[in-house]
DNA sequence: TATAGTACCTTGCAATACAAGGTATGATGT
DNA sequence: ACATCATACCTTGTATTGCAAGGTACTATA
């Protein structure tokens, strides 16, 4: 365990991509390839490697469904939307969110 | 992977428990029974055989020191104190959770 | 037909939180 | 002296998950 700071952002982000997955796709239905970009401009960093297992699980647990559409050049996307399941996850993840802020705030007095 | 409340919460805090030790050890030199008390105090709940195993990562890279002292009743407790090491993680881990929260709040539209 | 670009996916590894159980010390009651 | 209880520290095995690395497939262009 390194204490640099790129190894503590990484720490903390775990847990957390879930959450920023169903916030974007709650806005637009994306394809992976989008997702990752909307998540780094959001500032934070997603490989494929994590990505696609991830949707994968959420697609399972019924938070996602996806639909195949062509694209303009090159082979098909696999566009994901947000179903009612996983809007409800998602107000579920902002409650947890703001009790995960309030806790840092009381120990770090903020 | 379950989508209820709690199970969300606890993913959430996955990797958040370092900052939170860490901050609890600024303010005071605590030992492992007294964390686990002033955590949940703050709103997170962690177990014994979470925490020692973090203590003892903790240590091993230099952030934290202990000694023993002796207890009223008893065995004796392993109080641990935050190093300067710790204390310049702890200032990362600063970093890190506000870049963290500007995430959200982009993403969430807070 | 070969190459480049885009896109989706899998495998193996490392880190870590937790459930469950174990060991040791000191006070109290019989 | 001995059993019991409360406190305190610690370990083992399991499941989850993020990542590095590598693989497969479709389309357009030279």
């Amino acid at each position: 365990m390194e204490t640099n700071t790129d190894n503590i952002r990484q720490q903390m982000r775990k847990g957390f991509l879930e959450y920023c997955i169903l916030s974007l796709l709650e806005k637009e239905d994306s394809y992976p390839t989008q997702l990752i970009q909307g998540l780094k401009e959001a500032g934070m960093t997603v490989v494929e490697g994590t990505l696609y297992p991830l949707l994968i699980r959420q697609k399972n647990n019924g938070l996602l469904s996806y639909r195949w559409v062509e694209s303009p050049q090159g082979p098909p996307r696999k566009f994901y939307s947000i179903t009612p399941k996983g809007k409800a996850a998602l107000e579920e993840y902002d409650q947890a969110w703001k009790e995960l802020s309030d806790t840092i705030g009381t120990l770090r007095n903020f």
